[in-house]
RNA sequence: GGUCCCGUAGCUCAGUUGGAUAGAGCAACAGCCUUCUAAGCUGUGGGUCGCGCGUUCGAAUCGCGCCGGGAUCACCA
């Protein structure tokens, strides 16, 4: 790596120039802006108590002094205290020459003994999924993909939330209003049509509230002695009982509901390694807490219930266990965490969950220290922010969720119509057709996704969304798609691509230089977005490598290049910077068609 | 009210962890296809980086205080 060759020549450099040592870690190397003629760029400000010169004196005695060390600089140029390196074009051409022909530049070679468990997805088995799911699902693949070819085994693992009162909401408006109907009878998709029954739910819970009220009750009593709600209660308490009658209803719809899931995630290109079933797990925990309160990390209440004290953390006393004895959600939490050490002993348990979350996980982790487990320090909640419709927010019960399946349809409808406009994919099998309107519509979808910060809240407008242009998946798509003719158009003028040839001599025009270097970067950036557990870096890149190539695509000559040597050369980007695009998008799940 | 997150062009987003004249896309306007795919390329216009103070050679970036928006603080999940 040249910058750290750089940052050791400089240190050299400052001590034969100044006789003094300097702490290297105060001295920033960057890329050179683009405007701006050179390569990397030093800035001496930090050194000028050093030199006790002004920044352009000072700037040029280390170029000297840099140009003697390192072979590489061809030459350098001062504007105030910046020290702009230029390095040869050789210097270029060879890391070009020994990487475009190697398919795992930029992926790690080992893989470590560090599990990483990440969790995502998580659904209800009581609706289908919308938008925000397709973030967490999205944000979830990528990120496993990322660890991996950063060296990490990856176990992605789905928590499903397939019990509890939500669930048995459906069961009752199912039994009492569902007259046998099935996703078969009426062909229907099973998770909508378990979404269809929690909604009917909800309108005769509503009206049964708004007749108790009638009768004089306040909204809150109206709420509690529903008597659909208390028959719901008692559904539950059934399961819990395991009721034969219950347990078989709920296994029949939870069935359907699965069945539902696994068509949206195949068709969203995302999976798992292992499903856990809240229903398997819910009664974990509870022997941990237990633990806690011998040990005198927890406090019990007279009443029984069991909490942990984070007040004099700046937090609230947090409920571990009720006073019946039963769990809530933290205490499963807690035993989960617990399982997966036990199976896996990780170095890292990532869990996707949205920012609505934060405080949950606040307390899971601090409650793991407290009963000094030693994966507490390992849990990171990676916090997505809400995805946001221009009306506002999505409110399942208004009607305004984005139907996952829904969703991808349309994206896929957008992306066939699209390509007839533009008369393209004409001489294309259906068959391949298809599989290309599927490949551009979901490419727009995840990469308008994953290109955000996956911190922050986001706009989902339906409109931008599908747009095809600019700063788009089927942007970046394409730019392969034509790499990939043009090198199908090589083979087929037999035009030789030999790695290994030496290139030198050739001076590089500005957009080809500016891609090598696009290039050069990719590992670095795939290591960043590692650390950061933030795909968008990678996104953000592939475009801005998609767009710098294209400018180079435009304006220079490939194979009607007549001199060997320099047709060669361009051949070898195009070559490297197809396979930098294609696993780029495939570190985001997004496919690279090879025409389009 | 307490805690946490966010505020950058009309809109959607970047900004290499403190560096130079803050960048893309969309939208608007003007150009470029007899030449490797025009889902492309080039150009023009568009900014009090929410506001103020501080730290320093240097702040969109760090600290403090305001303003605005969001999330959360259940014997819910």
């Amino acid at each position: 790596m040249f910058e750290k060759r750089l940052l050791a020549a400089a240190g050299k450099s400052i001590r034969t120039l100044y006789s003094q040592d300097f702490d290297l870690s105060r001295l920033t190397i960057e890329k050179t802006k683009k405007e701006i003629e050179g390569d990397y760029t030093l800035v001496v400000f930090p050194l000028l108590k050093l030199s006790r010169k002004n920044p352009e004196q000072t700037a040029c005695e280390l170029g000297e002094a840099l140009m003697k060390e390192l072979p590489e600089i061809s030459t350098f140029k001062v504007i105030k205290g910046f020290l702009n390196l230029v390095l040869a074009d050789d210097y270029w051409l060879g890391f070009l020459g020994s990487n475009f022909s190697k398919e795992d530049f930029g992926f790690s070679l080992v893989t470590r003994d560090e599990k990483v468990v990440l969790e995502y997805s998580s659904p209800n088995t009581n609706k289908p999924l919308h938008l925000g799911h397709i973030r967490n699902n999205l944000l979830g693949y990528s990120l496993s993909q990322i660890l991996k070819a950063t060296g990490y085994p990856v176990v992605k693992v789905n928590l499903v939330n397939d019990r509890g009162i939500h669930i048995c909401k459906s069961m009752l408006a199912y039994a009492r209003w569902g007259e046998g109907e099935t996703p078969e009878s009426s062909g229907i998709k099973g998770d909508k049509l378990i979404g269809k029954y929690y909604v009917l739910f909800d309108k005769k819970y509503k009206e049964e509230i708004k007749d108790l009220m009638e009768k004089g009750l306040t909204a809150d009593e109206a709420a509690l002695q529903s008597p659909l709600l208390l028959e719901a209660r008692e559904i539950l308490r059934k399961w819990e009982a395991h009721d034969p009658e219950t347990v078989q209803l709920w296994k029949m719809m939870n069935g359907w509901a699965y069945k539902g899931f696994t068509e949206t995630y195949k068709r969203l290109g995302v999976d798992f390694d292992h499903i856990y079933y809240e229903s398997e797990t819910y009664l974990l925990g509870k022997d941990l807490v237990l633990a806690g309160v011998e040990n005198g990390a927890l406090r019990q209440r007279d009443d029984g219930s069991i909490w942990i004290d984070l007040t004099s953390e700046g937090l609230d006393e947090k409920l571990l266990l009720r006073s019946d004895g039963t769990s809530v959600y933290m205490t499963q939490d807690l035993g989960t965490a617990q399982l997966r050490y036990d199976e896996y002993h990780p170095s890292q348990m990532i869990y996707v969950v949205g920012n609505e979350q934060n405080y949950h996980f606040d307390v899971l982790k601090r409650a793991l220290l407290k009963l000094n487990k030693p994966y507490a320090s390992r849990i990171f909640h990676l916090s997505y922010g809400m995805v946001e419709l221009p009306e506002g927010k999505m409110k399942s019960r208004e009607g305004t969720v984005v139907d996952a399946d829904d969703l991808m349809e349309e994206m896929y409808s957008t992306a066939a119509d699209m390509t007839r406009e533009l008369g393209k994919a004409s001489d294309f099998p259906a068959k391949e057709a298809e599989k290309l309107f599927e490949m551009i519509g979901l490419g727009a979808l995840k990469y308008y996704i994953l290109k955000v910060d996956p911190k922050k809240n986001m706009l989902f407008d339906p409109k931008e969304s599908i747009d095809f242009n600019g700063n788009t998946g089927p942007f970046i798509q394409y730019t392969f798609a034509r790499i990939s003719s043009l090198i199908t158009k090589a083979v087929s003028l037999q035009i030789p691509i030999v790695p290994g040839l030496p290139l030198s001599d050739y001076s590089l025009l500005p957009s080809e230089k500016e891609t090598i270097k696009l290039l050069m970067s990719f590992p670095h950036v795939l290591q960043q977005s590692a650390d950061e557990l933030n795909p968008a870096i990678v996104a953000n890149y592939v475009y801005e490598l998609a767009k710098t190539f294209n400018q180079f695509y435009q304006e220079i000559p490939v194979l009607k290049e007549e001199n060997p040597g320099l047709r060669q050369l361009r051949i070898r980007l195009s070559v490297f910077t197809a396979s930098v695009i294609r696993k780029s998008l495939q570190l985001l799940g997004i496919g690279t068609p090879e025409r389009m």
